[in-house]
DNA sequence: TAGATTGTTAATCGATTAACAATC
DNA sequence: TAGATTGTTAATCGATTAACAATC
């Protein structure tokens, strides 16, 4: 990306995105500013202002062309560049992911699933293996060197009392941004980026306003 | 609430809120603005500023008094009213949300599940059962006649093809709030709020800047 | 005392909304 | 033409950061 996107932009960027999918499926052709507020309860000034920023551009009088404005989302955001994750934590969040159809589709490739059960180990997710934990570096360094790809990723759904020794372990591993779906804070080298998901902190915005 | 609070001030005392009990835990009983805006990449002024919105004060040369000021983050954000919530759809997803311990210190108190597999109906999941989604309005009325509350809080993990179906059925059984973790844009009345999970948008935020 | 920390005000920064000319 | 819509600039609003006196 030339202009850096600030993250709302890109979050509402992926609504729209929705939104257009949407569009596709009911061969509806084309959709304006309002309408695509109008869904997100949100200003359409401040719609046609983030489209700006794609290589899309919209006809007076009519709206964006659907089907031209999906592709101008993802060629923006980058979708096609997939980048390879690891999964630490293979219950049912993390198996839920795995499964989640749509990360292939925005550029998430989930590389293999880690647990510390026995019972688990070498079973399939949606096609992707789960391995022991302790063989996290080992299954890194094969990505490495057989499949040529750094996976620079890592879901953090394992339980919150084993939080921060996995967040250890990732970083021995060279993996540099951690998604972290545990209710716990994590204390990590600097140069290791750390995105809380906080699904209370959402309930808590969402229901108390 | 007497002042209303924005959102972004909600989602970091709610990450603070995992800093203290982690102090509680380490048996740590003083921590300072700095140290927890270290912990969140964060500035020190703006943790102060946010923690001035609780009945909580802090100690010159020392800090803030974990298990005081937690008690009254709780209190801010009032997790002792518990508020009853539905789960759509008893996948991996759904499953894990019906278990994530945390929630009900939180105030959010998973009443039932349901699904349209038949082969799910009935189980347990953490001791709340399945029912079929056709009962949805049923158990619905049960709990307002039965156990005197009224659930206005719905959990949407259905598939992304469903999610639209189950959105007007929430309408009708009178859900005033719709947490959306479905990758798609609901389209229901104004008297409704949805919150969109997007997790995708998400993640596409975290590893792109 | 010197140093660390809070609480709060002022300054800055960024994001949202309003407005409207241009277009078809 | 009248009406609807984009694209963009200016105005507003809100959130973050800087700064510092007060305190222990």
């Amino acid at each position: 990306m030339s202009v850096p996107i600030s993250g709302k932009v890109i979050k509402r960027l992926t609504l729209y995105h929705h939104i257009l999918s949407d569009c596709l499926l009911k061969a509806k052709e084309y959709i304006s500013s309002q309408q695509i507020a109008e869904l997100l309860k949100i200003d359409d000034s401040q719609v046609r202002k983030d489209i700006a920023l794609c290589a899309a551009s919209g006809k007076t009088n009519v709206g964006y062309n659907a089907p031209e404005l999906k592709k101008a989302i993802e060629q923006l955001l980058g979708f096609q560049a997939q980048k390879a994750a690891f999964i630490l934590g293979a219950g049912n969040l993390g198996s839920a992911l795995a499964k989640h159809a749509d990360f292939a589709d925005y550029g998430l490739d989930i590389a293999a699933l880690f647990d510390i059960d026995p019972a688990k180990i070498d079973r399939l997710i949606n096609g992707k293996k789960i391995y022991p934990l302790s063989e996290l570096h080992h299954v890194a360094t094969h990505e490495q060197l057989v499949n040529k790809r750094r996976v620079e990723i890592a879901i953090l759904t394992v339980p919150a009392s084993a939080a921060q020794k996995s967040a250890e372990l990732l970083v021995q591993a060279q993996i540099k941004y951690i998604w972290n779906f545990t209710p716990t804070i994590l204390s990590v080298p600097d140069s290791v980026r750390v995105c809380n998901e906080n699904l209370v902190g959402n309930f808590l915005e969402f229901t108390n306003n």
